[in-house]
RNA sequence: GGUUCCUUGGCCGAGUGGCUAGGCAGCGGUCUGCAAAACCGUGUACGGCGGUUCGACUCCGCCAGGAACCUCCA
């Protein structure tokens, strides 16, 4: 299907594209970094994941067999790194809402999920969560102080970065080095236990009031945040992987401590590929529950925020985020969402007018051409807005066919339909919302509208222009919507 | 303060050392009884000032404005 152009990533690690070649031929181990399932999903969140299912859904159609691993951060994560009063986000949003602390986790673990189903986001091959993997995080944490690179105070145990920086180069990643964040870094109250304010927790002992704890021979506690995503994906993809990706955000500390976690432990690094999506903005600030002015996805859904001038359907905020590269930042608003909405809904027309065109003798149309650009597109970086611009090249060619102004033959037609399908269904992975309302039509219903738009048809025969504008004013008024065609007319529900 | 990055036409948003991005909106036309839809046509765009170059929106420097990370964040 793909055609043999390579797939070249932007590496953050190097800062440059590179060709992708995976480790094993044929195969692609991918992590991306999950939720923490404290709070309602948000566009943000949206962005992120659904920049890495186009990733995942691109591989696979390119033929790759993707184990995709994504994880729910469930435990671990430090609201505060405030030495003692060291708490996590989730069991502080448990005491908060008087909730199990697994009842919060499964709350808002079920709101991302029927979320990102909405936006039609592909459930990733497994999603482990952190709580379930305490045995192989402690086995990681004994290497790391095996190695040397970590040390124990008072029942927790803290990676030692100094340490690890003489043998290995702690900030590759983020482009620091270790003199800069000396001296920038927060400085701690006095009774830290840490060597430097800059070390982090692999094992964090637990306060008498925190719930969420498990038994080690440090202390009963928990693990340290970045610990568990080295340790889910060391146990799923290996010891080397390909792909890992998260959100810029994350770059530092979190995917830093990652790599000197699993280069500490193993020896070397474990992933190839660093790919990193960048933020949504509102008033061109980042989006983020921190900052309070986040927009949840179920407002954007339903329109209820005082932001939104309308609700935004699943599909509508899909193609906004594709229609810019995942590595810019996106400006939130609402002349943007609604003009995604009208972009949407003309190539989804298109797809419609596709089933109805009617082949020629010969083609004056290059399809190969235009499924080659749209590959290419992709295949360079994930270029998804080139890609959607080239498909709206084949947006015209299609309206131009059923206009008559162009023509295809029997064998193009259908390979154009073929390639539509799956680039627009199967990779970009959107889905056409209007046949699931006009699922909302039944026969009756069909039947009354389309008695009334032929009776509509009879009375323009008369020029009987009163009672036929009645007639499509009114139905329109309802939400049926109305098109003349030389055949006749086509309706549809809005 | 440190590190990195951004500044494109009314709005959103790609990209390139010289050749049409695309979407939305607008304007003119075709079609239509009128509209809608569709089609065709249509825009002196690249923050400011210098420099390199035959030529820069694209490379370099400075300035201005903005952002991300340096604390949890997708």
């Amino acid at each position: 299907m793909i055609m043999e152009n390579q797939f070249v990533i932007y590496n953050t690690i190097s800062r440059k594209k590179e060709v992708f070649e995976p480790l094993v031929p044929g195969k692609v181990g991918l992590y991306v970094c999950g939720p923490t399932v404290y709070s309602n999903s948000h566009l943000g969140h949206a962005r992120a994941y659904i920049t890495f299912d186009l990733l995942f859904r691109f591989l696979a159609q390119s033929g790759y067999k993707v184990r995709y691993v994504r994880n729910i951060t469930d435990v671990g994560h430090l609201e505060d790194e405030i030495e003692e009063a060291g708490e996590d986000k989730i069991s502080k949003k448990a005491r908060l809402e008087k909730l199990e602390p697994m009842e919060v986790v499964q709350m808002y673990m079920n709101t991302f999920h029927r979320n990102m189903d909405a936006l039609n986001v592909l459930r990733p091959s497994i999603e482990p969560r952190a709580s379930g993997h305490i045995i192989e995080q402690q086995a990681m944490i004994e290497s790391i102080l095996k190695n040397g690179f970590a040390y124990e105070a008072n029942g927790s145990v803290y990676f030692d970065v100094e340490k690890y920086n003489e043998k290995y180069n702690y900030g590759k990643l983020s482009g620091r080095n270790l003199e800069d964040i000396k001296i920038n870094t927060r400085v701690l109250d006095g009774q830290s236990e840490k060597k430097n304010s800059f070390d982090f927790a692999l094992w964090k002992k637990a306060a008498p009031e925190h719930i969420m704890r498990w038994p080690s021979r440090w202390s009963n506690g928990f693990p340290g945040w970045h610990l568990e995503c080295s340790a889910m994906s060391t146990k799923y993809l290996g010891e080397q992987f390909d792909i890992h990706g998260g959100g810029m955000d994350l770059t530092f500390p979190h995917h830093e401590c990652e790599i000197a976690q699993s280069t500490a432990s193993q020896g070397k690094e474990a992933v190839r590929y660093w790919m990193h999506n960048n933020m949504i903005t509102i008033n061109g600030q980042k989006m983020a529950r921190s900052l309070d002015n986040f927009i949840t996805l179920d407002e954007l859904f339903s329109g209820n925020h005082k932001v939104l001038q309308q609700a935004y359907s699943p599909m509508t905020i899909r193609f906004f985020i594709l229609q810019a590269h995942y590595r810019s930042t996106i400006d939130f608003s609402n002349e943007a969402l609604q003009a995604s909405e009208k972009g949407l809904e003309r190539l989804m027309s298109a797809v419609e007018t596709l089933e109805e065109i009617k082949d020629s003798e010969q083609s004056t149309v290059n399809v190969v051409d235009l499924k080659n650009k749209c590959f290419a597109a992709l295949n360079d970086d994930l270029n998804s807005p080139i890609a959607i611009a080239h498909l709206f090249e084949g947006v015209k060619l299609i309206n131009s066919i059923k206009a008559g102004n162009e023509r295809i033959t029997a064998s193009d037609l259908s390979d154009l339909k073929s390639f539509f399908r799956t680039f627009v269904f199967d990779i970009l992975g959107l889905e056409d919302e209007r046949a699931n309302k006009d699922g909302g039509k039944n026969e009756i219903l069909e039947g009354a509208v389309d008695l009334l738009l032929k009776l509509r048809m009879e009375a323009k025969a008369n020029k009987n222009w009163d009672t036929a504008d009645k007639i499509r004013n009114e139905l329109s008024a309802l939400g049926v919507e109305i098109k003349d065609t030389k055949e006749g007319f086509e309706w549809s529900v809005k």
